[in-house]
DNA sequence: ACTTATGTTATCGTATATGATAACATAATG
DNA sequence: CATTATGTTATCATATACGATAACATAAGT
């Protein structure tokens, strides 16, 4: 396992196997774009779980399951991790 | 009230009294601005609480408490809410 | 006055998100 | 080999989101 984690791609690659996650595909899309955005901004930081979890007020295993994509965060949740990785959350529906 | 329910105007200065609002308001910003746009796609499309309920699959009274902002919605039911609007829900970190 | 349409609010039960802790895997380093 | 850093997974307790139903308010129309 690199350093940064598990790839997006694998993580991509274990969805597609995933008889529901085909199925859902458009439903779990959101989150697959979200999940992406947060490893790809916290590991272009260098920044790691423990310390992510540090500056939302959590734990690294808590991170480490919302980047996994098995839960459904809530807004505040994914609101608290953008800003602690100096973003701010933009939500558009169009 | 207006058929078109609470107006958004109505709604900030609601919160803005709020005192807790006012010291989170950075925090609460992505829900007021999912909220808004909840509210806006639906009623210029002239669409109803109850048949955008219908639409998710849920009640009424669920739809009203989404937008009255009381809430912290999970990223499921915000896609769903979006795709039953006919929207797609964007997210990004900015 | 009565009914209908629309939205709000309260409440309850159930499912689940989250905080927290612990155990584990792996890679790198001394 | 032992230690450290990083991430993963499991589990538990607690808080809360959501589905659901009911009661209420208001405006419009009959």
């Amino acid at each position: 396992m690199s350093k940064a984690g598990v790839k997006l791609s694998e993580i991509r690659e274990q969805l597609m196997k995933d008889e529901e996650f085909r199925a859902e595909y458009e439903k779990l899309k959101p989150r697959y774009e979200l999940i992406s955005q947060i490893i790809e901004a916290r590991t272009s930081q260098n920044i790691t779980q423990e310390e992510l979890a540090r500056r939302v007020g959590t734990q690294r295993s808590n991170i480490s399951r919302l980047e996994s994509g098995k839960h459904n965060p809530s807004l505040d949740f994914m609101a608290k991790i953008a800003r602690s990785l100096g973003k701010e959350l933009q939500i558009v529906l169009k």
